[in-house]
DNA sequence: AATGAAATTACCGCCCT
DNA sequence: AGGGCGGTAATTTCATT
C-alpha cells in the first residue's frame, strides 16, 4: 500500500464532487454528469474506493429532529499529553463526533452533539473525572450557517492570492 | 411541516444507527439487521427522509488523499454581529466545511480543510480583508482521533449521572 | 410475488505507449 | 505488441408496487 495510487484526473474530481454531495446517484446519472457510461463510472468509483479516496458513505442525520438540538465544541486542557485511554473511552459516546489534538492554547478539541444543556453538563462532568483534565472551555453553537463533510474542490485563490504587493510585471 | 412528525421508535433508531455508518446497504440487508422485511424497511426509510430525520447521503472523502492534509478550526472575532454577506461568501470555498456562531470568547467558529499551511495563510488573509473581522485564532489539528457525522444513539449516562452526592435513598 | 430499474460482469475496440 | 480505459450487451440483484 504505497502513498500515491494514481493522481486524480479532472473526471475523478468531478465524480468526487458529485458524490460528496449526494451519494445515492445511480451510476447512469452520475455518468451523465461527468460524461462517461455507467460501467466506466462504476469502474472509477470502485477505484476511488480501493485507493482510499472514498472511505464510505453515510446518511446525514438531522441533529434537532433526532433529539440532539445542542451542538458544542469543547476545548480540553490536559496536564499530560493527549491520547490517554480514559480520553479515548469517550469515543463510545454517540454524542461525541470529533476529537482532535490541536496546536494553540488548548490540547484537545471535541465536537459534541447533545440532547440538552443538562446533557452538556453531564458530559463536562464526565470529562472532569478524567485524570489529567485541567480545564475545559465550551463553545455552544447558536446558529449553524454551514455544516458539511470533506469537499472535493480546491480553490486556487487561496494559493495564488499573494498579499504582498505585486511587482506589476507578472503575467496573467 | 410541523415539528413533531412522529416519535422515533426503537426500530427507527436502529435503522438510523446503521445508515449513519453505512448508507449503501440494500434494504434487504438493512431489514435483516433490524428485523424487518425489505419493503417494510424501505417504507421506514422513506418516512425518515420525508420527516427530515435523514437529510441525505454523502460519500465520505479522505482529506489527505484528495490533497487536503491540513485541518484547522478558526475562531473569528468580529466587531459587528454574525452573518455579514462577506462572511457568508466564504461558503463558496470548498475548503470551508463548517461555520457556526457560538457562545464563549469568540463570535464565529470555522472548520477548514486545506492543501497546505500556505493555503491556511491565504484563507486567513481573505478573512482579514472582511469588514469587521478583528482577530482570529487558529487551532490546527495534529491528530484526529475521531471524526464522524451525527450519530443516532443517545447516552442515558449523560442525563442520569448526577454528580451530587445521593441521599442513599433513591430506588434503582 | 411480480415488474421494472439498476448494479455488475463479460467482452470487444481504441488510443497511447 | 501491450496495458489502460471506455463502450455495448448480457446477466443478476435490488427497488418498488
Amino acid at each position: 500500500m504505497t502513498d500515491t495510487p494514481r493522481p486524480l484526473d479532472a473526471i475523478d474530481r468531478r465524480i468526487l464532487g458529485e458524490l460528496c454531495q449526494k451519494a445515492d446517484l445511480s451510476f447512469a446519472e452520475l455518468g451523465d454528469r461527468v460524461g462517461l457510461s455507467a460501467p466506466a463510472t462504476h469502474e472509477r468509483v470502485k477505484r476511488l474506493r480501493a485507493d482510499g479516496r472514498i472511505k464510505g458513505t453515510a446518511a446525514q442525520l438531522d441533529g434537532p429532529s433526532i433529539g440532539k438540538p445542542l451542538l458544542a465544541f469543547v476545548h480540553v486542557d490536559t496536564s499530560g499529553w493527549g491520547k490517554s485511554p480514559e480520553l479515548m473511552d469517550l469515543t463510545e459516546l454517540p454524542e461525541l463526533e470529533e476529537m482532535h489534538s490541536v496546536t494553540g492554547d488548548t490540547c484537545m478539541l471535541l465536537k459534541v452533539r447533545l440532547q440538552s444543556s443538562q446533557a452538556l453538563e453531564g458530559f463536562l462532568a464526565r470529562l472532569y473525572k478524567i485524570t489529567g483534565v485541567r480545564a475545559t472551555r465550551s463553545y455552544v453553537a447558536l446558529s449553524t450557517y454551514l455544516e458539511r463533510g470533506v469537499q472535493a474542490g480546491i480553490s486556487e485563490e487561496l494559493l495564488l492570492d499573494r498579499t504582498y504587493p505585486s511587482t506589476g510585471e507578472e503575467g496573467g
